[in-house]
This record gives C-alpha cells, structure tokens and sequence, in this order.
DNA sequence: TTGCTCCTCACGTCACGTGAGGTGGC
DNA sequence: TTGCTCCTCACGTCACGTGAGGTGGC
C-alpha cells in the first residue's frame, strides 16, 4: 500500500539481477509493470516478430532497444494501428546508426489514419447522441420506466 | 446494371416465393440486402441465440417479427453494445402482446453506456491530435520526409 | 518445502470472413 | 446441363485472456 516508490524506479533500476554484464536488461516483468501490459501481450507482439529479446536460457532479456521499440509498438496502437500495420511501421528500426526512427509515417499514411480514426469518432458521436435522447425519453414519459 | 429498382422494393415486397400463405416471409438474402448485412451475420446471430426464424427445410424463413428485432440487434451495434448484452436486452421481445418494445435499456445503463463511448471518443480524439501533430511535423521538417 | 517468477502449449473470446462441398427448383 | 440461392461444417482473423502443467533460484 506504499505509493511513494511507484513507477519510476522500473525505468531507472531495471532487472538489477541481470546487471551484472555491463549491459542493463529488463525482464518481461519489468517492461509489463512499466507500460501496464500482460506478460502475455509481451509474448504475443514477439510471436508477431515485433519484438525479438534475447535469452537466457528460455528467460526473455529485453535491451534498452527493445524497451524504445516496446514503446513504439503501444504508441503506434494508440493511434489506431494494427500490429500488422505496426510492424512495417517499425520494420526498418535498430539499423546500426542507433537512431530511433520511431513509427515510419508517410503523410499519406498520417491523412488516411486521420480520416478513418475520424470516421469512427463521427460513428461514436451519433451513438452518443442518440443515447442521450433515448436517456431524456426515459425521464418526460413518466418520470421512469413505470410499467 | 440497373438501378432503378435498388432498395425498398424488398421492404414492399418481401419473398414472393413464400407469401403464399397468407404471412409474408422474408428470405435470408431479403433481410441481408435491406440492412446491408451479410448471410453470414443473419445465420451468427442467429446461433448466438438473437434471432429464430421459421424453418422451411432447411431454408430459413423471417417473419415481420424477426425482421423488427434484426433492427434492433443493429441498432443496439450501432449504440455500441455487444451481442451478449444486446441478447439480454431484447429478450422480454414478442411477448404475445404484438408491442415492439426495441432496445429495453434502463436510464442506468444509457448512462453507463455514454461514459464508455465518451472514453472512446476521448481517445480517439487525443490519437488524431497527435496524428495532426505528426503530419505538420513531417511537412515542417524540410517540405517532406526526405531523408 | 514453500513461494515467486518465468516458461510453453493450447483452448477460449468476439464478431464475423471465407472457402469447401452439397442441395433444390427454375 | 447450367445458374442461382440456399445450406452446413469448419478453419481463419484480430489481439490477446486464461488456465494447465512444469522449471529454476532464493
């Protein structure tokens, strides 16, 4: 019940127990609690070749990269992606020059994400709209649904 | 080619072949063609327990009954409600007093139904700003995504 | 020995899409 | 016989959820 060492510590000391070999990894656990995801949706984006940790033995050690990619791959579903669409999204990441590329959109691909995420809000909208009537319906015909 | 004669001709004259009987039935495809849904739908909602139209065979024949509860079932997908949920709601249907109750939702759940569509429209509004951002972004860098 | 974290199958969920293979009446 | 409409399996898709059963190190 002690909020006061909540989230950041994760970023800053990951997998203390993996340490040891100059390079800092996270495990699954690590990167699940850091971004709010299952293990099992860890696992699911590797099995779509999103994600490629290396092992230890069958243990999954995730890389400062992976991590970057990692939040690649949940920025690209919150704008509405498929992890297919997200994987050549990223496809051409980690090429040597330690860039971080990000999600690789093409304007065209920015205008048509916007026009169907837009789509979709009109489609909520007019739902929302008409809940909102049937809610004021329920209330002048008696006050209730009396029956 | 013709398009004359597109869309309500199937509302007026719905499955001639078997209104013989008095009772004007509709065909799977009458009903697949006026609310734009495929066959498969109509037989899915069907074996969820939504529908139960007469058999003639092994033909499926809707009444006027059936064809008013597939729009609801529609219009309950429309309000973004799941089958399951839209199952219960139009259970108390066709109660032998010839009433079309529709979409028995009470204000509770027109409420709780808004604030979950209001959240999805928040989130797709926040992925479309950044969206916008991305796009400008790509054009204000030089004129275009030139490496 | 118990407890924790990790693992690999593998079936389930949601709302259908998509053939495959077969039937019935004009 | 061809063509159309209808049918029943049954596997595939999307993004995971959810056990089942087993391992490894403190």
């Amino acid at each position: 019940m002690d909020l006061s060492g909540r989230t950041p510590q994760w970023v800053a000391e990951p997998a203390t127990q993996y340490e040891g070999n100059r390079k800092p990894y996270f495990t699954i656990s690590d990167l699940a609690r850091e971004f709010s995801i299952t293990l099992r949706a860890l696992r699911f984006y590797e099995s779509k070749g999103l994600l490629r940790p290396k092992r230890e033995g069958n243990l999954r050690l995730y890389s400062a990269d992976d991590r970057t990619r990692l939040s690649h791959i949940l920025k690209g579903k919150q704008l509405g992606f498929t992890l297919a669409e997200i994987r050549s999204l990223i496809a051409n990441e980690g090429g040597a020059e330690g860039v971080e590329p990000g999600l690789q959109l093409s304007r065209e691909q920015c205008i048509e994400q916007i026009k169907l995420l837009e789509r979709q809000k009109k489609d909520i909208e007019d739902a929302i709209t008409e809940l909102r009537r049937t809610y004021t319906d329920l209330y002048t015909r008696t006050g209730g649904p009396a029956d």
